[in-house]
RNA sequence: GUGGUCGUAGCUCAGCUGGUAGAGCAUCCGGUUGUGGUCCGGAAUGUCGCGGGUUCGAGCCCCGUCGAUCACCCCA
């Protein structure tokens, strides 16, 4: 065993594991691109100030689980905890918002939180998300998540389900949160409880145990809050996720942990996930911008959780699409045949196909084995044979079943088939 | 960050009240002068996470440490 281990929490995903992140991954990209999304590439890290800022001192991600570092500047730097607060600064920089709004952008990346890891919660994680910037309307609301719906979707996912709620302005927001301090204040809780809530009331409606979920039952609702405008939206949101037909459950408890949201906000949950059950959130942010400096405008997202949604696949025994990279697995039997094997190769793959070779001296059984493997469709033997003939049995690794081939036309005969 | 459980071959795990390691899968070779997936035979593989302690003797007991995991906390 080396001396060297990966940092505490960090997932690594290797072959052939790293085949199923792939494909997740590109999955959740795909439905982003498919509803005209396009590609913001951001550093790993920022100033600290932009997270203290934008997400909020209170939260916890910001006080206590951020990786920040002095750089040799002198500059406070922090590894990017989420991924809208880099956005915001990227468009605000580079005035992405003066042109056609919205401004539809998706992304994907390590994220970093200092927790204590978990199945599922690491220190360093892999985040795909998507923002809509500049547009106010409802709708848009939708799509973004049915962008992050239809992803599930295609994955084969079932056993998630999504959560829904308004969380209104800050104005309704701030008159909610006074009624509810007031009406914590009247409850019997132990002390580590309420320092909780000072810090976030929202947070007791998530409490785990029973006394605390009891006393809470009587708790003031935000949705009751809402003014006409605020419920309006939320109402037409709704809407359109039945005409997408795209099942939602409202929850008007739900608990976000980044200050910045308001009015939409959702999570998509799966059950089976142990503790870490949410796999993608996100929501409405109407005053990110203008507190990063930017222009008054209101924009909303979501971030999914690759690592936890690769485990939800894992989970419902989601199998792979089989491999199928490699079209041609190429095995040169005997010294003299290696040279024209790998010549023949770099052709081929300089040509637009995928190919790969045996190499090294094994037995053809042994050769054939590692064609098996390499989950290529075809495969093909050259040896002396071969090379003086110039004929070959190109062999269907599918079907078993072989044909003939001329290696002179063999380029052109296997372009044909893919 | 707090508390519990765990850490043995590449992987999944067994290993009795302490007597110096085993299985299955994977790998490699062969059964089939040059054709994989099944079957059969054989081979190789371990600082028993790391460091210290107790003991004639530690994979097993004790302490520390690193990591994973579970709960809390929090969240993707």
């Amino acid at each position: 065993m080396s001396k060297f281990q990966a940092p505490k929490g960090v997932s690594e995903y290797f072959p052939d594991r790293s085949r199923y992140f792939e494909f997740v991954r590109e999955t959740l990209i795909d439905s982003a691109r498919r509803s005209g999304y396009q590609l913001i590439e951001l550093p790993v890290f920022e100033d600290t100030e932009l997270f203290t800022r934008g997400v909020g001192e209170s939260t916890d991600v910001v006080s206590k689980e951020m990786y920040t570092f002095e750089d040799r500047g002198g500059r406070s730097i922090t590894l990017r905890p989420e991924g809208t607060a880099g956005v915001m600064r990227s468009v605000i920089e580079h005035n992405l918002d003066r042109g056609q709004l919205p401004v539809k952008v998706w992304y994907s990346g390590q994220f970093f939180r200092a927790e204590r890891p978990q199945l599922g919660r690491y220190r360093q994680f892999y985040q795909v998300g998507i923002e809509a910037i500049g547009l106010q309307d409802p709708e848009i609301d939708a799509e973004v998540i049915a962008v992050a719906d239809s992803a599930f979707k295609k994955l084969g996912l079932k056993n998630y389900r999504l959560e829904i709620t308004s969380l209104g302005d800050s104005q309704t927001r701030e008159k909610y949160t006074k009624d509810l301090r007031s009406y914590i204040s009247t409850l019997d809780l132990d002390e580590a409880t309420l320092a909780r809530a000072s810090i976030n009331a929202l947070r007791l409606f998530d409490d785990k145990r029973e006394e605390v979920r009891a006393l809470m039952a009587g708790a003031p609702v935000l949705m009751d809050y809402l003014t006409s405008e605020s419920s309006a939206h939320f109402d037409r949101v709704k809407e359109c996720l039945k005409e997408f037909e795209i099942d939602f459950q409202i929850n008007n408890r739900m608990v976000r942990g980044l200050d910045y949201y308001t009015g939409t906000a959702f999570e998509f949950v799966h059950q089976g996930l142990g503790a870490q059950s949410g796999i993608g959130g996100g929501g409405r942010y109407d005053g990110l911008m203008s507190q990063l400096g930017g222009a008054d405008l209101s924009g909303i997202g979501f971030g999914l959780g690759v690592d936890r949604i690769l485990l939800a696949c894992e989970a419902e025994g989601i199998q792979l699409p089989p491999n199928l990279a490699l079209q041609l697995f190429l095995v040169p039997m005997g010294e003299l045949a290696k040279l024209p094997a790998v010549k023949l190769a770099q052709e081929l793959r300089v040509a637009g196909l995928s190919v790969d070779v045996a190499y090294g001296n094994r037995a053809l059984k042994g050769a054939m084995k590692a064609a098996d493997k390499s989950g290529a469709l075809f495969a093909l033997v050259l040896g002396e044979n071969e090379i003086a003939s110039g004929l070959a049995e190109l062999k269907n690794m599918r079907t078993g079943d072989s044909t003939s081939v001329t290696l002179r036309t063999l380029q052109e005969d296997l372009l044909k088939l893919f």
